[in-house]
DNA sequence: CCTACAATTCAATAATCATTGAAATTAGGA
DNA sequence: TCCTAATTTCAATGATTATTGAATTGTAGG
C-alpha cells in the first residue's frame, strides 16, 4: 500500500461517524447494511451519512453494491488488512523484536467482538 | 485502546508531514532524533515541526526526552502497537478467517525496511 | 552574567473538512 | 406510466486544522 493511500485511510478512520460506520460494518460482516440502516444506526442524516460513505469508499474501507432500491455497503476487509500491513511494516521496520512479542498476543482473534446479525 | 484515542492517532497519521516524521523515527529506532534534525530531514520550518511533534506526542505516537540543549524524539512503539491491535480487533472481530491468512504473510518482519543509522 | 542556540508558543491567515436542508437521480411497485 | 422510496448531489455555512513569522523560554558555554 502506498503512503498516500494509507494517509487517506487514516483520515477516513479519524472521524467519529466514519469510524462508527466501519466498526458497524465489520460487525455486520459480508452481508453489509443499506445506507438508510447505517444512517439510522449511527444517528446522522441521510445526506451526511452519504457524504461519509463516499469518503470511506474512496479510502478503500468499504464497498457498495446495489440491491433493489437500496445500496448495501459492507466492510472492505482487504483494504483494512492492507492498512494494518502498512502500519506493521512501518512500526516494526528494522525492529521486529520491539513489537512482535506483544502483537502475537492480539493476533486476529475475535477477542471482545460480539457478533452482529451476520 | 479506546476509540477516542485511536481516532486521535489516526488523525495524527493522516497528515503528510506527521506520517513522514513517524516513519523517520521508526527507522531511527530508540535513539531517536533531535527536533532540529527532524525539521531538516522532512524539510519544514522549526515552528511547524514543533506543531506536528506536539500533535504526534499527544496522539501517543512519539515520545520526547531532553538531552542537553536538544529535545530528542523517538517513536512510541507501544503506542503504535496498540493502534495496530485496535485495528486488528475491529477488522477481524467475529471474522478472523477473513484477514488472518493474508495477515500472517506480513507478520512483523523487516520487509522493505532499510535500517537508519541505528 | 551575557551571548548564542534549540525549541516552543503565539497570533494571524489560509486551507480543508463537516453539517445542513433542498433539489436531483435512480429503481420499483401499483 | 405514475408515484413513491432510497440515496446522492449541491451550495452554503460553520468548524477544524495547517502554515507562517515573530516573540519567548530554557540551556549551555565563554
Amino acid at each position: 500500500m502506498e503512503e498516500r493511500q494509507a494517509r487517506t485511510a487514516f483520515a477516513a478512520l479519524s472521524q467519529e461517524t466514519r469510524l462508527r460506520i466501519v466498526r458497524l460494518l465489520v460487525q455486520a460482516g459480508p452481508d453489509g447494511m443499506a445506507a438508510g440502516a447505517i444512517a439510522e444506526a449511527v444517528a446522522v442524516s441521510p445526506s451526511n451519512v452519504s457524504f461519509h460513505l463516499k469518503d470511506l469508499e474512496h479510502a478503500g474501507m468499504i464497498v457498495p453494491r446495489r440491491e433493489a432500491r437500496s445500496i448495501i455497503y459492507s466492510a472492505d476487509f482487504t483494504g483494512l488488512r492492507d492498512l494494518i500491513a502498512f502500519l506493521m511494516k512501518d512500526c516494526c521496520a528494522g525492529h521486529p523484536e520491539i513489537c512482535a512479542p506483544a502483537l502475537a498476543d492480539v493476533q486476529c482473534r475475535p477477542s471482545t467482538a460480539k457478533k452482529a446479525r451476520a
